[in-house]
DNA sequence: TATTGTTATACTCTATAACTATA
DNA sequence: TATAGTTATAGAGTATAACAATA
């Protein structure tokens, strides 16, 4: 099944292809995950802290292109959880500081956690090759995020 | 400022990173062009539909990893819009195909889509050999959303 | 007056469930 | 009985607006 002749792949059409798949890739995640204790975004905010360290919930907001708000959220739900926990700032009344809890790395660090295993079995589908050229994308990814 | 030496990257956290490097950009995405006209979803099923000609709701949901009910929910949008338009099928009365119009066909090419416009300029910021890296990248995450 | 965080509300996207029509 | 599509409803995730406390 040979493709038509597409006209030359054009920045313009990869990028269009770039934001489609991605989506997709999300979607099914979520999907095959859904009885995860954890979302994406729970996720990120915890693999954030145990790098960082303790961060209040602007700066939190900032580095996930989130409002604050939204973040306030995701944070409130950790907490319950137990996952993370308040820490007052030392010279700022306004802020709070979130930590993670010991509870946190561990549930972060476990294998057990369903969004990994399924994304992991794909992934290990790819050629050695093909997992470098995706691994070497994900910084790629994430600044364009931020630019 | 040279990285702290981190535990090499493991399979395990690289898939950790891309997910949050993927839903950290398409949040940015959406921030930067919610005023445009198309979501990302209905922008994926014009690109689809201009490839491959006309689909049915089955088809595009099961493409696009996503039920039935919820491309239904895009494509009244796109209708509404006059991007696309409904055929009967050929044979089975309880298909229907969704074909692209020529507005649908003008709105997807033009160069004016917000969309586009935000993230091309995030990318025409990436070195040559980035860039190859990134669009290399994105069929394999076509596939694994696929796997 | 500017910033941090909170509370309340609403919106977008997608899923689930129940239904109709055709095969 | 199985499949395609529709309608109605609900949920997750995130945004906006209005507010309180501290700087």
């Amino acid at each position: 099944m040979a493709k038509p002749p597409r006209p030359k792949a054009t920045v313009e059409s990869s990028v269009n292809e770039l934001t489609t798949a991605m989506g997709q890739l999300l979607r099914r995640v979520r999907l095959e995950t859904s009885s995860d204790e954890l979302n994406l975004s729970q996720l990120s905010v915890l693999a954030r802290l145990d790098m960082h360290g303790a961060m209040t919930t602007a700066d939190l907001a900032r580095s996930e292109s989130m409002k604050p708000q939204s973040m306030g959220a995701i944070l409130v739900g950790l907490e319950q959880e137990g996952l993370v926990e308040r820490e007052p700032h030392p010279s700022d009344g306004r802020q709070i500081l979130f930590a993670m809890t010991a509870k946190g790395t561990e549930v972060r660090r476990k294998r057990g956690i369903a969004k990994r295993e399924w994304l992991l079995a794909a992934v290990a589908k790819l050629e050695p090759a093909e997992l470098r050229t995706l691994i070497d994308a994900i910084p790629l990814i994430k600044r364009l995020s931020e630019s």
